[in-house]
DNA sequence: ACATGTAATGTTATATTATATCGTTACTGC
DNA sequence: GCAGTAACGATATAATATAACATTACATGT
């Protein structure tokens, strides 16, 4: 009963921020799993759920406060690390290097990188693609003979919302 | 006695990858400071000193060893993430997030985003500069109504000498 | 030189983030 | 059911970073 009947159908807009229900992306990860003969366990859902109904990027330890409050059983840390190393394998969840927390990546079904872009004013996070940007990394890694297996981009500063009202 | 006679000249080569001499580096700081008013104390430049003596990313209590090694005095960590601060401020020094460390930037003179690529295998990082990431970067945060203050752009995987040293 | 204000550093304690290690439980295939 | 493996639990601790407050060093005006 935890499949749903029809498989989600990914979005196919690569600038949708903001747009998709949190119960339908999970979904999406959880059919992805079943795809791939990965296991979407109870604790791997419930995370990814949390950070999905939060919207911006969790701390691990946030995580972790998180969950206690929703079921009032202990998780310690390694378990949360661990079901965020899953999740963050699989393409369900981005690491944020310079916040160190995680955000949902909207477009699991697609293998992409994901750009950030961290607003300093209310902590929110908009995730964007740039196949561009990916390209031309591609090419600089390749003019260093560099294999890359990761790629990190996160721009910091205000968002429209918040650069507004800072500036009023 | 600090000073050198003739003010250093800064590099005009976008692509010097580890062609820059460390004193001359160090140098070219102490010069940009005086120009600016601020001042390059003992212990940021010899913060600087480490980190171009090191030549790779230095994590902030790896430098406080190397400081302990220098001169025996035990220097604490708020010490050293000012003189860090300092440094990243004036853009002499870049803090690379995925690694939790810090790196010299070889062109202070320019202000320009670090692009790092950064190899797994033995941890060296290289420096690039590649202004039509930046361009695009600005197009994509004009696009969102965002005010970016600063960018992280990072790059994981294997050095053409390691992925050579792997492969065979 | 001396007082004064500010910037930089020192010191101690502690917060935050992450992992090592080992034991237990749960699922899978036979 | 049983063996093998994957996931999770529990404890301790490592690694990274900052808060709070004391002290020192440096510049400026008198």
């Amino acid at each position: 009963m935890t499949e749903p009947a029809a498989r989600p159908r990914p979005c196919t807009d690569p600038d949708c921020r903001g747009r998709h229900s949190p119960r339908e992306r999970v979904a999406l990860a959880v059919s992805i799993c079943g795809e791939r003969g990965e296991r979407m366990t109870e604790l791997r859902r419930r995370v990814l759920e949390l950070l999905w109904a939060r919207g911006r990027p969790m701390g691990a330890y946030e995580l972790i406060e998180a969950l206690k409050l929703e079921s009032s059983r202990r998780v310690g840390p390694p378990t949360v690390y661990r079901a965020l190393e899953f999740l963050t394998a699989q393409g369900f969840v981005s690491r944020i290097e310079s916040l160190n927390a995680y955000m949902p990546c909207a477009h699991p079904e697609r293998d992409h990188d994901c750009l950030f872009f961290i607003c300093s004013g209310c902590r929110a996070s908009v995730e964007l693609e740039d196949p561009r940007i990916e390209g031309l990394l591609a090419e600089d890694a390749a003019a260093l003979g560099f294999v890359a297996t990761r790629r990190t981009v996160e721009v910091e500063g205000m968002c429209a919302r918040c650069a507004e009202a800072g500036a009023a």
